[in-house]
DNA sequence: ATGAAAGCGCTAACAG
DNA sequence: CTGTTAGCGCTTTCAT
């Protein structure tokens, strides 16, 4: 591998002059610039990042730390994220923390010595208190977090009472809500958004909702049990799609037909719900543009661009109608 | 951030010891080692993983390039290898290629220059020439590769005979295949089995085999235009699980019960399978486990240690009977 | 057992 | 416009 200096000495120029025209920066003669291009084309040469990551105390880096990548949410907002990267000339470490605050802070402990240069995270365990000391931008995305940390997330509030709504609109009288894990900004958030739309229609049964997972055979146990207790119930708003998914499945092996026993709806807009049958209604994110939008931001504040609104985001939902609600 | 200079002040040792300590190599006396754990203790210190690559020409890190992290196989892939890397200290870099041979080598080029260790790729446009004057170890994961390059893959072939066999076992008389890409060597070798296992029943027809691509929609136009000239198969053996559901959609649309009027099965054993409905038969690999042993074949390489077999391995398939293929 | 010093490859004052 | 040089923070001979 040729360094710099080779190239200085192929070209007959010092160092400096070579890294001035490696980042156009400085004064340097036209000559002697096609000389130094010459000779980094003769030696083949590129500069080596690590060399300039010391120096400059900056890796052209970010750390993306998602709960885990295999849950179907996620690929969509990493590939955003890895998109924006690649066109600001950035690559994307991939973290899976699995929810766990052990496994978030050591690998931001461990980022930051690689000089990192900023963190996206979605979590649920991280405080304030951990990312202060930190002295790289960080967002968090699709959750609040209790700091002045931008947040890029969507209307998860609103989207639940929509969705709750919207069930009540098309003929639901008993409508139930299998929430996601407790303490996940966005689960808190669709069941409060659930909670006040059933409240405020007078349909508000504390036990019509049941505590699910993300996982499609725990939200399945759960459904079927809450199914039993309340045999009439007749509309489902799960706390997302997957979840919804376990849903679909609890209705056929309780003998319900979709969506005429039970019409059922979840929250994401992950592409499962246009596989399942019947297809799921849905309130969608943008999840895309959400995984963008964190990239952009993060970069924005990495290079110290001015920012708008401090960064945070909420973006819109949008109900999707399927077969999964659509009665004749 | 304090550096390895201000620990040797405080220690009042020179930054020698305080290296040897925090690399626990070299002859370091037992008082003066407590006394600069001590001092690190104090300043709260912790190596610069740059300053450390930067002279040892490794950071610990290994890129991962896969087509495109949407695609629901690679999660799971990505999952592994991560889970490799954490446990030996190593960190994840990921990268979408989109197929492109353009993007692959510049990843490959970007990341030489950060001193990345070694390389797990999913490529099918890559040829040896890209990869030999890389210094670097490189494994080649679900495709074949034209090279010396370790691959980690599965037994494509023998697992497409296994499925075509199946369906003609459960009494299809005319089956086709929606194969995947022409040019990557998994729905090749795929397409190859089930070319010769056709053959060798007397069943083959050209006809019978259509180019798909791992798209749910593409698939599903290219399978109902098959089903269109071919009114009468009965059975299909898609390239894999994505088109499977593509082909599912497709039956859907032309009014076919499946598996009664035509008996599906996919390849790749991931998640979809169960979600759909029917739920879908396939030909199970081990996802997690292939790139389980990829991450653990790669460092075992960067580390230099002994490599039974050249590092290449095929893992074997499963049939797994559901749904789509249980006539009654 | 410990320290001094060279150097990994690059950037940015500072001089000229 | 160009060169010299001092680091960035760490590891590793080579002395002692």
């Amino acid at each position: 591998m040729a360094t710099i200096r080779d190239v200085a000495k192929e070209a007959e120029v010092s160092v400096a002059t070579v890294s001035r025209v490696l980042n156009s920066n400085g004064y340097v003669n036209e000559d002697t610039r096609k000389k130094v291009l010459a000779a980094i084309q003769a030696l083949n040469y590129t500069p080596n990042s690590v060399a300039r990551s010391l120096y400059k105390k900056s890796s052209k880096t970010i750390g993306l730390i998602v709960p885990d990548i295999k849950n179907p949410f996620f690929p969509e907002l990493a590939r955003a994220v890895e998109d924006v990267l690649n066109k600001n000339n950035y690559t994307l470490i991939l973290c899976n923390s699995d929810e766990k605050a052990g496994k978030e802070k050591e690998y931001i402990e461990v980022l930051k010595q690689k000089y990192v240069d900023g963190f996206i995270i979605v979590t649920s365990t991280l405080t304030a208190s951990d990312v202060d000391g930190l002295n790289v931008p960080i967002i968090s995305l699709d959750r609040i977090f209790e700091s002045n940390v931008p947040i890029i997330a969507s209307k998860n509030y609103e989207g639940a009472r929509k969705a709750t709504r919207y069930l009540i609109d098309i003929g639901c009288k008993k409508i139930a809500h299998i929430r996601g894990p407790l303490h996940i900004s966005t689960a808190d958030d669709r069941c409060f958004g659930y909670y006040d739309e059933m409240e405020s229609n007078g349909m508000l049964e504390e036990t019509l909702i049941a505590n699910g997972s993300y996982d499609i055979k725990k939200t399945t146990e759960v459904t079927k049990e809450l199914l039993l207790n309340n045999p009439d119930v007749d509309g489902i708003f799960a706390g997302n799609d997957v979840m919804a998914v376990g849903v679909l499945k609890a209705a056929e092996q309780t003998g319900r037909v979709v969506p005429d026993d039970l019409a059922v709806i979840g929250f994401d807009g992950i592409y499962l719900c246009e596989v399942t049958s019947p297809q799921l209604s849905t309130i969608a994110q943008p999840i895309y543009e959400m995984g963008y939008r964190a990239a952009e931001t993060l970069i924005n504040l990495i290079e110290g661009r001015f920012e708008k609104s401090q960064g945070s985001y909420s973006f819109d939902v949008q109900l999707i109608e399927r077969q999964s609600t659509k009665r004749k």
